[in-house]
DNA sequence: TGTAAAGTCTATAGTAACCATAGGGTCAAG
DNA sequence: CTTGACCCTATGGTTACTATAGACTTTACA
């Protein structure tokens, strides 16, 4: 099957597929006397493998780690959790600072409830404040 | 002052605050005969107000935009609440995204406890499955 | 059979918000 | 007077793609 076939097939922009290949994920294709890359049905398993980590938000290099593995499988699967532990850790970190900036922005938010113009808004002044050094409703503890 | 001051005064790179005048995000400084940039305490304000912002999530261009409220009191304060609401709500989807990804990352995790080699490995396993379509542990719902 | 549209190719640049480096000039201390 | 710390501009790197340019191939239709 030709490249366009296969994004389809994988739900995933031709422009992607060619760089995962670049950087060395999937099989290189053979290829037609066009030019054209010919794909076999391998492929799509392994597009579909690298496509399903990257949506856990693992990151190229780490996909390319866990190939190794895959393709070695003597080595133990202790490297594998490790990986994920990593990952959910750096999850539940992201999660954590995501709740505080929540916190914040919503105090912010609050403190622009009755004024009109920008110059009397509480949220400008709460920003400026801030800029000088000053406590403000964001980042109070 | 000069830049390094200034750095260190906001605790801000040397780099990001020559980074943040090309964005015009701060007031171009006057220059010494050496083409050395100097800085007058308001710079350091200016600096600390993109600074927060920036602890905020707020985008660059986002600040540009606050930038000109503030400069311009006389616009309503509507825009500025609009844009920290979007902003709120672009947190709330964050937090919710990762939170789902948390789960499926534990459930991969869960699933390599007892075995040795990654042949066995229930997380790659799992992955491989996904990649060919089936359920896994990580994505059923 | 001609031709126009759709698909493919490579190479390059753009995205966001910086950080790092190269190659140079300036300044203060010993 | 020289050494090291600082500053300057310009450029390239980061991540995981997306978009564009310019050229070739294939397919569909008249």
């Amino acid at each position: 099957m030709k490249i366009g076939e296969l994004a389809v097939l994988t739900h995933c922009d031709v422009q992607t597929i060619r760089y995962y290949e670049k950087e060395g994920l999937i099989e290189l294709p053979s290829r037609l006397s066009s030019g054209y890359r010919q794909y076999e049905s391998r492929h799509e398993g392994q597009l579909n493998f690298v496509r399903h980590c990257r949506s856990l938000g693992m990151t190229i290099a780490e996909i390319k780690l866990l190939l190794a593995f895959k393709y070695q499988p003597q080595l133990g699967c202790k490297e594998i959790d490790d990986l994920l532990l990593q990952q959910i850790e750096r999850t539940r970190v992201q999660i954590k600072s995501l709740q505080a900036l929540e916190k914040q922005l919503r105090s912010l938010s609050a403190s622009c409830q009755e004024t009109r113009t920008a110059s009397e808004c509480g949220i400008l002044k709460n920003l400026t404040e801030a800029a000088n050094g000053r406590p403000c409703d964001c980042h109070h503890h």
